[in-house]
Order: C-alpha cells, then sequence, then structure tokens
DNA sequence: CTTGACCTTGACGCTGCGTCAACCCTCCAT
DNA sequence: ATGGAGGGTTGACGCAGCGTCAAGGTCAAG
C-alpha cells in the first residue's frame, strides 16, 4: 500500500496533481488508513500513469476519462480533435512570434513600416517631436481602421513631402506648437499654405468625395486628437473655414463663403 | 467623446476587455458622464490600439504598461524575453503533438511499441485477454521506471515466447486465470514449468543480481497487481517457494531449501 | 410609454495545478 | 519519553484574460 506522495512519486507527479485528479473526479478516492491517510493500490499506479500519459500529450483533463473508457475509433477521433487544437494554438502562437518580431519601440508600434518611413521623413524636414508624435497617433487611428489601404496611401503622402509648400507648413506648424503663444501670427500663414495646398489638391481632383469613405469616424477622432493635444488646432481650423474649407484634415470646399 | 462601446468597437475589442485593463491598471479610467456612462478621449484610443497591438503579439498585460515606457533597448530586451517564452511554448505544444500522435487506444497507451509487439505476440501464443492485460499492466510500471532500458529487454522477452515452455507456460496460466476454481490442479503445472524456466535461465546466467537493479519498487508493486488482479497467484507464489524460488517476476534462489 | 440597445457594478467560471496556512501522524535519534 | 523532521489532512486563494450571467439604470426611437 502507497501513500499518496510514493504514488506520485512514481509516476512522476507532485502530491498536489494527484489531490487534484481526485477533486475532478479523474482519479478516484482510494481508502483511507487508521489515521486518515489515503492509501493506494498498484491500479491506482496504472492509472496514473495512463492520466499523466495522456495530459503529456496535451489531452485537457476533462477528456481524458471519456478517452480512457474509449474505443478505438472514438479514441482516434478524439485525438485527432485534440491534434487540431493543438495546432490551432501553435498557429496562434507563431503569429504571435512573427508579430512580436516587427515590433519595435516607438514609432513603429501599431503602425506599418510604410508609415514609420513617412514619420521619419516627416522628421527629416523639420518638423518637430511634437508634431511628428501627433501625426503617428492620427495615423494609428487611421491604421485601425484601414490597415490595407494605409499601405497604398503611404507612397502618395511621402512624396507629398517633396512639395516647398508643405515642407514650410510642416515647419510653420511645428514652431507654432512649440511655442506657447495664444494667437500666433504663424497661424495666417499656415492656414494659407494649407488653403493653397487644398485648391491645388481641388484642382487636381484629388479631394476625396464623402461616398469613397464608408465611415468618417476615424477623421473626427483625428479632428479631435489634434484638439486635444492643442487648443490652437481649433483657431487654425476657424482660419480654414474663412478661406472656404471645412476641416483640417479631411477638407471640403464648403457650400458657400459666410457672409462676414 | 465615445462610450465604452463605441470604443472598443474601434479598436476591435470587446467592452468586458476594456473593462478588465481598467481592473489591471493598464488603460486609465476615464471621466464619467452625468449619468455615470464612461466617456473615452481619442488619447485612450490610441492607447487601446497600442495595448492590443502588444498583446496581439504575445506580449501579458502585466508587462505592457511597462513596455510602452520603455526605451528601444530595454523594449527590445523585453521582446526577446517574450519571444523566447513563445518559442518554448511553442516547443510544448509541438512536443505534445509528437506525443499525441503516437496515442492509439488500449495497449500502446503508456507504452512504447516494442512492447505492444510483445504483447501482440502474447495474444497469438494462446494468452488470453486477461492475461494480456495483467502483462500490460505490469509493464506499464516497469516503463513508468526504465522508459529507456526497457527498450532494450523487449528483444529478449520476444524471443523468449519462442521456448514452447514458455508458450506451455502462458495457457496454462490463461486457463487457470480464466476459471474461477480457488486451487486449480493446473496451478503445480505452471509452477513446475516456471520453476524449470528458472533453473534454466540461472544455469545461464540470466538470473538478475540484486545489485544489478536500484530499485525494487516496480517489481513489488507487480507482485502486488498481481494479486491484486487474480489472489491465486498467491498460491502460486507459495508453490515457487516450494519448488526454491523465491518470487514470481523477479526469482531469486533462496537461500536454503525450507525443511518441511 | 414601451422597447431594445447600451451602460453600470459584482461575481463566478475556466485550466491545472502552486502555494500558503494550520494542524495531525509517524518514525527515528536521542 | 521526547523532540524534530518529514510525511499526511482539509481549505482556501492565486494565476491570465477575459466570457458570461445577474440585476439593474439610461438613452434614443417609434
Amino acid at each position: 500500500m502507497l501513500t499518496i506522495g510514493q504514488l506520485a512519486a512514481y509516476a512522476g507527479v507532485t502530491v498536489r496533481a494527484v489531490r487534484h485528479y481526485h477533486q475532478i473526479g479523474l482519479l478516484p478516492e482510494p481508502e483511507r488508513d487508521a489515521s486518515g491517510y489515503r492509501r493506494y493500490g498498484v491500479t491506482a499506479v496504472v492509472s496514473l500513469i495512463k492520466i499523466r500519459t495522456l495530459a503529456d500529450a496535451g489531452v485537457p483533463l476533462s477528456q481524458i476519462s471519456r478517452m480512457l473508457e474509449a474505443d478505438a475509433s472514438a479514441f482516434a477521433e478524439a485525438i485527432r480533435t485534440i491534434d487540431d487544437h493543438l495546432r490551432d494554438e501553435i498557429q496562434r502562437l507563431e503569429t504571435s512570434r512573427r508579430h512580436i518580431a516587427q515590433l519595435t519601440a516607438g514609432d513603429t508600434l501599431a503602425l506599418p513600416p510604410e508609415v514609420a518611413a513617412y514619420l521619419d521623413r516627416l522628421r527629416s524636414i523639420g518638423a518637430s517631436q511634437r508634431m511628428v508624435e501627433a501625426e503617428r497617433d492620427g495615423w494609428i487611428l487611421v491604421a485601425a481602421r484601414w490597415p490595407d489601404r494605409i499601405v497604398e496611401w503611404m507612397p502618395g503622402k511621402i512624396a507629398h513631402l517633396d512639395d516647398p509648400q508643405v515642407v514650410r507648413l510642416y515647419r510653420v506648424l511645428s514652431e507654432i506648437f512649440d511655442g506657447d503663444e495664444e494667437d500666433d501670427p504663424r497661424l495666417a500663414e499656415a492656414a494659407d499654405i494649407m488653403a493653397c495646398l487644398a485648391e491645388q489638391a481641388y484642382a487636381a481632383g484629388e479631394v476625396l468625395h464623402a461616398e469613397e469613405v464608408d465611415d468618417d469616424l476615424p477623421h473626427d477622432l483625428i479632428d479631435a486628437l489634434a484638439i486635444e493635444s492643442d487648443p490652437r488646432v481649433r483657431r487654425l481650423r476657424e482660419l480654414m473655414r474663412e478661406r472656404g474649407w471645412s476641416g483640417w484634415n479631411r477638407m471640403e470646399r464648403l457650400p458657400k463663403p459666410p457672409p462676414d
């Protein structure tokens, strides 16, 4: 007659595990001796070894009792099911590994490398750290909504940065937002450039029409993000409105210039 | 301002997950509106997306906040650690898959194929189902203790089954244990054969010496197993004792024939 | 006014045990 | 006889990451 410790040692498991198997009814509780100790016969050893064999192979404890009673075909079927689960789990983890290999701190987190390249380019033309971070967060919002299309958009965006007007715009905006003047006169200059760029884009037919995008939320969020990160964006929007454009990131020509 | 449902939908997670992140302090609790609803700003969206990006890559939630604040080198280090864990986990599961592929119902469970072959051979020479199952359980005990050495022992064991005496022995034992006679006369015949075989083995120097095996427990268990599966084994042991042999599975010549 | 879709907190469930806590039993050396 | 080490006993919480009720309060629309 064996004690629980001897049984566990023989089968290569912990005492706690054996008690757990009792609790869930996987291994029957044995008789107790006079002092209340569990006393095991050899059949318990054999059962426990079988249980561990299946458990080590990845069979969930809840299915082991069924499998020990199953006939060959039911057993094989159960094995297939479990193997499928294992395969799925391995795939999941391997996907995780591939993802994690792509991760870097800072700009590239939650963004495809194309966008990271765009942000690097932004920095190199003189955009401030704050500016780049704000852009990054905006693109994170876009990437979450259109993870595939964003990659198509980036080449155009990057090319756009060759335009001296755009460079000037980002520099001016950087200066404005790095300063703390409530009503910086350069806001007007920025608005002028943006209106001019919008005009060019409109002339080239590049302004998005409402139907092309199924969902306004990302743009609204980016708006909110910009305002949250610096309230002077609100003033910038007003200035754009005066110049006949509705927004600040997704521009639309206002139906009528408001009489002032 | 977004509700929790809108926030969750945008980031592609469940509402429950967002609340969980609040609970563990991963995502800060936002302000509440007049009715007690949580109201989220855009920064929460960006944070949540970053959190999901890391979580989807297999980063444990408990480490995500640290990683979001880490510099590039600490981040990379953390990534390595997590990747190592993922690799280990994948290996574990792949090991499980290899194990599970080997599993079959019945005889081969918890036994190497060599032993299964031995058991098949046993059946083919006329051993009864009960007999084979008892042998199987015994070998399970042995395999648990000496998983490597058992494979070396099997060829000899299988060859042993070519001996007509052994065949006769198993048939007689099968008949005895399939019947229900308390004191079957064939027990004596079985004992005679076993004694004879023991004599041959002893002469060939094949009897194990006590020092060769570091551990008696498996043999003791097999003894107990046999007695548990059929009490008449006890009688068989007595008969062996009368013939000058100590045991029934691991035999030793008794020091002196007891004067009767 | 009702209905249905959201929101709130609180709590248990899952998987397979690890790890106290607080106490009892046995055996061995002194 | 005694004391301590090394067993055993039940009971309970903890872990990871949420899913899933329960039992409500709120909001927008018909």
